[in-house]
DNA sequence: CGCCTTTGACCCGCGC
DNA sequence: GCGCGGGTCAAAGGCG
């Protein structure tokens, strides 16, 4: 399908906050997020913009330690930073560290229960803390869990709290790679779909995945852009109806993506493939990195 | 048969 | 200390 020609190098240049592009048509996306040294350092030196500099940063990304991310970006977060939280990704090098087992004593046989719950504890204290970097963006479309290359697994999916629609979280099935997803709708949007993806993937996109070979097909809606983000980081096409995500991406310079409807005008294309949110990007939408063919 | 989704229960941190 | 909300687990069931 469509390879990525990578774009050329025509602007690579930086981006500052608000001239990223034009706001013409465009209706934007973005993601952002979360670690220190990760999203929002990349921010700042990228587009010029400061974590602080507005709330931008703050509502949506989640700071390492939030775990509102996502959330909030829907419902407005109050900035609470605190310093750990979940524990859960932190120790997640081996994925099941202590909770598999502690959830089979509990359901399984109940014959030694307890001893996990302690265990859990005391080394989710320790190991908690530091949280992988979060991108969250809003796409507009019509099914929750969007092709991205990669193989995902549903691990569960629970209520929202302001939101008729349940969030659904993901986790990439390849081995070791600890990478998760949560899926949320808007509820404010029912067409959009909240999409917070945590963790970067430590393998290539699985080739063989059943269904699509790729997410080609993947980001079938639009980018929008969180409420909570003011600044417009990536822009894509105002809703063209699919490959937005694409659409965003291309106009980063990211090469282009999707079947060529994207109509993104590359007018004010900016490159930002050297640095690190390349790499964000490219975890997070491999597909449309990689997929260009030979 | 293998992989994935569904679902209810549990853990954990946080605010009151 | 309690309740709430978010996140995760794993058994069971479904599907290709």
């Amino acid at each position: 399908m469509m390879n990525l020609p990578t774009s050329t190098p025509s602007s690579y240049g930086n981006i500052s906050s608000q001239n990223v592009y034009d706001p013409s048509s465009y209706s934007f996306t973005d993601c952002l997020q979360s670690s220190p040294g990760t999203y929002e350092s990349i921010l700042q030196k990228k587009f010029g913009l400061s974590p602080s500099s507005s709330e931008v940063f703050n509502s949506s990304i989640d700071q390492e330690s939030n775990r509102n991310v996502s959330s909030d970006v829907i419902g407005e977060t109050p900035a609470r930073v605190s310093a750990s939280s979940s524990s859960s990704e932190a120790d997640h090098p081996g994925e099941d560290s202590g909770k598999s087992q502690r959830k089979r004593e509990l359901v399984g046989d109940g014959e030694e229960d307890q001893s996990y719950k302690k265990v859990g504890k005391t080394k989710k204290k320790e190991e908690k803390k530091q949280r992988e970097p979060r991108v969250s963006f809003m796409t507009k479309s019509e099914v929750d869990h969007l092709e991205d290359g990669y193989r995902w697994r549903k691990y569960g999916q629970k209520a929202v709290k302001n939101s008729p629609y349940p969030r659904s979280y993901y986790r990439c099935t390849t081995q070791r790679c600890n990478v998760k997803k949560r899926v949320e709708r808007s509820f404010q949007d029912p067409t959009v779909v909240i999409t917070t993806y945590e963790g970067q993937h430590n393998h290539p996109i699985p080739t063989n995945l059943r269904g699509s070979s790729a997410a080609a097909a993947m980001y079938p809606a639009d980018f929008m852009a969180p409420r909570s983000f003011t600044h417009d980081m990536f822009r894509t096409s105002a809703y063209t109806s699919g490959g937005a995500a694409a659409a965003a991406l291309s106009d980063y310079g990211y090469g282009q993506i999707g079947n060529g409807s994207v109509d993104a005008n590359p007018s004010s294309h900016q490159e930002y493939r050297q640095g690190g949110e390349y790499e964000l990007l490219k975890e997070i939408f491999p597909s449309i990195f990689f997929k260009q063919e030979p």
